[in-house]
DNA sequence: CTGAAAGCGCTTACAG
DNA sequence: CTGAAAGCGCTTACAG
């Protein structure tokens, strides 16, 4: 492989000369600009990365932190953030944390050695809670997840709108009777579970609520158990996709009809929620949105770094389907 | 921060030693090695990676192309490929390739620059019949596109076989009258057709087959054209996930029913092939076994760079639903 | 088993 | 506008 001093001696010239032509740094005389690049294109010259990150202390790479890329939408995020990444000229590297507190510690401590730039992070409620962001020596944007205000920069979707939406919609299509099921794990079920309060409240409704761990199972398991009550509720508002997924199931298995039996709207507009029948009721996320704007958050930060904190709030689509069609009868 | 030389400094060794002892590498005396572990931790030194990479010219760091992560398929690939790496102390650069051949070359080129000790890369059908294993300073494992058989490491799925279990299968339900759909852009798409006819040839049947670009919106023209001639097919095979739903669609607009008016099988087993109604019949690919097997073949050809080139053909999974089941008319 | 020293390939003050 | 030279923080023959 050819180095940065093979360049100069074939084009006459000092590394320097070489480096600052292909950092587009410092003057340099037209001629011998052109002799540089064209000997660097005769030698095939490819600069060595280790060196220069070592040398410069610059690695023009961003670290990303989800709980996991199989979840659409972090998928989405992951594919947004690469694609303002490598337009940039900067790489990413992907952590799956699996909502582990000790992996997302362990994956920061990582991107230390790393030498990142910046970290776009999706943290878990523990974590986000006692996040001190002058703990590290790059700067982190939080997505998805609410954070305390002021802390740290962040792209978040306005969860208790995007609540109040399904709850508004809801109750134009004739439901009064509502249950609301809400993940614990993370700062995003909470705000749902407020916006979803205070529509209720607004309607002069009231609704019970369930905060439960994200998973399939113990969303089926709680809403079967709605279901088989005596004082079942006419529609089901759920908080995420796995919810939705549990919420499906347990409707199936108790052998009711939505919305007939019971409507069910929920958060995020996976594949497949348009392609069952009937299509689920959601709020669609700004998913690719939201990584791109996390992205701009982290180039201005690193741009000025005194700049105020800011929090931006991104809003959600109602996406109207099947399964919160109006009831005819009442 | 803490530099190699910090900790000599502060255990009365050489900072070769503090090197050795953090690398395991060479002889060290217990004494000594506990001394500069005891100092390591007082310090809290983390070693600077870039320097570590441009001395060693080891990069630790895997590179993954894939066509794009949004893809099921290549999001629990990814996923699996992530976690033996981390597990390993590597680390993983992912890069969407939008079966772009531009992009791949492109990426490859990345991968030069960055130095990897290895690439896993899924190949457009050109990129994988011209790909020259020698070009590149990294081995190479190719996943889940046929390449030219021993030109480079590869896994697999045994398509011809994974295309013939589902022709197997619908005959077997009785259907006789099948039409294909296979994707142009890849070997994977030619291989799954290849099974197809063979299956057919042994049952004596003849069945017509389309080559099509892999997108939702070419399978449903052309399977909205099929359902509408007189001479429907019975039931129809498609060759990834993207034509399940395209066929899906075509079906639904044509207002048919599956199985009754045509049956549906294909290929992936996303997440939404079981909850739609009826559930489709598909061939589950070991995903997350393709992507550890992959990381499996790089880490043993960098031990032994000269070990025959090896392709590994894992089977894919009949999941039989309700969209090929058995009419009971005739 | 250990240390002194060279050097990986760059970038960047510094001097002119 | 340009070059000579220092040095980023490691690893690794080499010598003992």
């Amino acid at each position: 492989m050819a180095r940065i001093k093979d360049v100069a001696l074939a084009a006459g010239v000092s590394t320097a000369t070489v480096s600052r032509v292909l950092s587009g740094s410092g003057p340099v005389r037209k001629e011998l600009r052109d002799k540089v690049l064209e000997t660097v294109a005769a030698l095939g010259y490819r600069p060595n990365l280790a060196a220069r990150r070592l040398r410069s202390s610059r690695t023009e790479t961003i670290g990303l932190i989800v709980s996991d890329v199989r979840n659409p939408f972090f998928t989405n995020i992951s594919r947004a953030v690469e694609d303002m990444a490598y337009q940039q000229g900067m790489r990413v590297m992907l952590c799956n944390s699996d909502e582990d507190p000790k992996k997302e510690a362990l994956y920061l401590g990582l991107m230390e050695d790393e030498n990142v730039c910046g970290v776009i992070f999706s943290p878990t409620l523990g974590t986000a809670r006692q996040f001190d962001a002058t703990a590290y020596p790059f700067p982190v944007v939080m997505i998805d997840r609410p954070v305390a205000v002021g802390a740290v920069d962040a792209v978040v979707l306005d969860n208790r709108a995007a609540a109040r939406a399904l709850v508004d919609h809801l109750v134009a299509q004739g439901y009064r009777h509502i249950g609301g099921i809400f993940g614990s794990a993370s700062g995003t079920g909470l705000a749902r579970r407020e916006g979803f309060h205070q529509a209720l409240q607004q309607y002069g409704l009231t609704g019970s609520s369930q905060l439960l761990a994200p998973t399939v199972a113990a969303a089926q398991q709680e809403i079967e158990r709605w279901l088989a009550s005596p004082n079942r509720p006419e529609a089901l508002l759920v908080s995420n996709g796995l919810f939705l997924l549990g919420a499906l199931q347990a409707v199936r298995a108790a052998g009711l009809s939505i919305p007939e039996d019971v409507a069910l709207v929920g958060f995020d507009d996976d594949p497949w929620t348009a392609l069952v029948e009937p299509g689920l009721t959601v709020i669609a996320q700004p998913t690719y949105e939201i990584g791109r704007t996390a992205m701009e958050l982290l180039l201005q930060r690193r741009e000025s770094p005194e700049r105020p904190v800011r929090v931006i709030e991104l809003a959600g689509t109602l996406i109207k389907r099947g399964s919160s069609r109006m009831l005819t009868t009442a």
